[in-house]
DNA sequence: GTCTATACTTTGATAGAC
DNA sequence: GTCTATCAAAGTATAGAC
C-alpha cells in the first residue's frame, strides 16, 4: 500500500502475493475497495500498536515522544524513504473521490488521536489539553513524514521529533 | 492535480483544459511527467504567493501565522475539503516510484521552507532557531491539511493553527 | 503546426472450465 | 471452491491526415 491506493494495481497485488486474480475477488467480494479498506484497518491497527509498544516502552511520554519520532527516522533510512505512514498516501488520493475509503482513514486517524490523547492524559497533561496535543502530535510527525520522503532527508524528522518533545515537556510541567 | 498524479488521466485533462490530447505533446514533449512537473511548479510558486502576501499584509509574524491557518482553514471548507495543498498528494504518490518528480516536489517544499525562514528572521526570531520553526510550521501545515481532509472537519486544522501561535510567539520573544 | 484516430498496455472485474 | 481466460474501459503515447 506504500504505492498509494491507484498505484497498487489488483494484478500485482494478485502476483506478489502468489494469488490468483480470482481468489481476491473469492475472500473481498466487494473488489479492490473493499480489499483496500481491510488493509487500511489492518495497517492502521499494526501501526497503532506500534506505537503503544514504544509508549510502553519508555519511562514517560516525554522519551515515549522522543523514541517515536527517532524511530520513524531510522525507519525511512533503513527502507531508503519507502517505510513511512501506511494511511497517508491513500487518505490523500481518496479524499475527494471515495467517500467509503475516505471514512476509513478519518476512523484510523481518530482512533490513533484518541489513543494518544489517552498516553498524554495518564502522562500527566491535563485533560483539556491532551487531545490537542494529540492532535499536534499527530500532525507533526505525518508533516514529517512527508517532507522526509520528498527530500530522502530523515534528519527533518529528528528535528521535528526535538520541537514536539519540547511542546510535551511544557505541557507536562504545567 | 488535486486528485494526485495516478489520479489525472490525459484524457480527462485534455478534455477538461479543452485541448486535444495530440496538444499536450505538442507542448509537453516529455508526456505526462513533463506536464505533472510544470504543474507542480506552477502551482507551488503560486501557493507560495499567497502566503506571502498573507504575511505581507499581517502586521507581524504572529498574526500572519494565524491568518495562514485561518485561511487554509476556511478554503477547507469551502471547496467541500478538495482545496487543499497542491503538492502532498503527488510526493507522497511518486517519493519512492518517480525520482524526476521528487525531486521537483523536494525543490517545492525547500522553496517554502527557505521562504519562511526568512519572514521569521526578518520578523523577529533568531537565525539559528528560524529554519527550524519554518519547518515545523510547514509540517503543521501539511498534517493539518492531511487530518481535515480526511474528517472533513476543518477546526482540527484551526487548532494546529492556535499551536503555532503560541510556538511562533514564543520564539520572537527570546 | 493542430488535432483526429488509433495502437498498445494495463486496469478492475467476471464468466466459466475444472 | 479455485483459478484460467477474457471482457470492456481507461491508461499513455504516437502516427499521420489536413
Amino acid at each position: 500500500m506504500q504505492q498509494g491506493y491507484l498505484g497498487s494495481g489488483l494484478k500485482h497485488i494478485s502476483q506478489i502475493s502468489q494469488a490468483p486474480i480470482g481468489s481476491l475477488y473469492h475472500f473481498f467480494p466487494g473488489g479492490k475497495t473493499e480489499l483496500a479498506a481491510e488493509t487500511l484497518k489492518a495497517s492502521g491497527g499494526a501501526y497503532q500498536e506500534l506505537v503503544e509498544a514504544v509508549f510502553d516502552a519508555a519511562p514517560d511520554i516525554v522519551s515515549g515522544t522522543r523514541d517515536c519520532f527517532q524511530a520513524a527516522a531510522e525507519t525511512l533510512r533503513r527502507s531508503d524513504y519507502a517505510d513511512a505512514c501506511p494511511i497517508a498516501t491513500v487518505a490523500l488520493e481518496v479524499a475527494s473521490s471515495d467517500e467509503t475509503l475516505r471514512e476509513v482513514t478519518a476512523e484510523i486517524f481518530e482512533s490513533w488521536t484518541e489513543s494518544a490523547t489517552s498516553r498524554f492524559t495518564a502522562g500527566g497533561v491535563e485533560p483539556a489539553r491532551a487531545r490537542e496535543l494529540a492532535t499536534v502530535f499527530l500532525a507533526t510527525l505525518e508533516g514529517g513524514f512527508l517532507l522526509s520522503r520528498a527530500a530522502k532527508d530523515a534528519t527533518t524528522m529528528e528535528l521535528l521529533g526535538h520541537s514536539m518533545v519540547e511542546l510535551v515537556e511544557t505541557a507536562v510541567r504545567r
